[in-house]
DNA sequence: GCGTATTGCTACAAATAATGTAGCGTACTG
DNA sequence: CAGTACGCTACATTATTTGTAGCAATACGC
């Protein structure tokens, strides 16, 4: 098919361009929304399922994993999952985006 | 399913919060990517194909739709895709993305 | 101990979305 | 007219997502 590296592993990043992984990565359904949902505060997974609208268990769960291998989530000791340093620097990232939805919703 | 609004417009508002829709409208595949390659000037629908690792029109068209229907995306009169002075913004929140993938490659 | 409730996580069939290839109709050029 | 590029669509194959159910492990009160 058109995508899917060598590897298997991350998808559009043939090219080598970083931006182009993760690009990608957060291109998958419920990857924002995680990311938005942790933005605060860690969630247990059923937490954050309910946070995400119910979300089959089943997608929640491999984005999870994706973006525990991308250094962005992390499972807590005690359960739940939060951001990582990392995660919250990516997520910071995304954070003007609140304020332009309101400005877009017209 | 857990998701669509009763509109079956966009998914992921039944909170009503235009943020939800916006990270869901993003959430799609090739989304992000288009925003990306229409970030500095406007390409015909095969340059974006092209651009983007040739993916399938059926999906590039189908989110260019939704992109314009959002307002973020314009097919100029004379031909080629470009970004309004909405989507303009909305990928300059994008932009320090780039520095962060960079960082992120690890 | 036993029941109950939570945690993270998985199986699996059905529904939905994406892929790849081909091609349409409309222009514009020579 | 022949050649080319545009935006866009059909359609069969394949991949992903959905929804529901349930697992093993860990904790609680009793």
């Amino acid at each position: 098919m058109a995508k899917q590296a060598a590897s298997g592993k991350v998808r559009g990043s043939r090219t080598g361009r970083p931006v182009m992984a993760l690009l990608d990565l957060l291109g998958r359904r419920w990857s924002l929304r995680i990311l938005w949902e942790l933005r605060d505060a860690p969630l247990t997974s059923r937490g954050l399922r309910t946070a995400c609208d119910d979300a089959s268990p089943t997608v929640l769960q491999a984005r999870l994993t994706e973006l525990r291998e991308a250094g962005f989530v992390e499972l807590g000791d005690g359960g739940g999952y939060g951001l990582t340093a990392l995660g919250r620097d990516l997520c910071a990232t995304f954070m003007p985006l609140h304020r332009f939805a309101e400005r877009w919703k017209k």
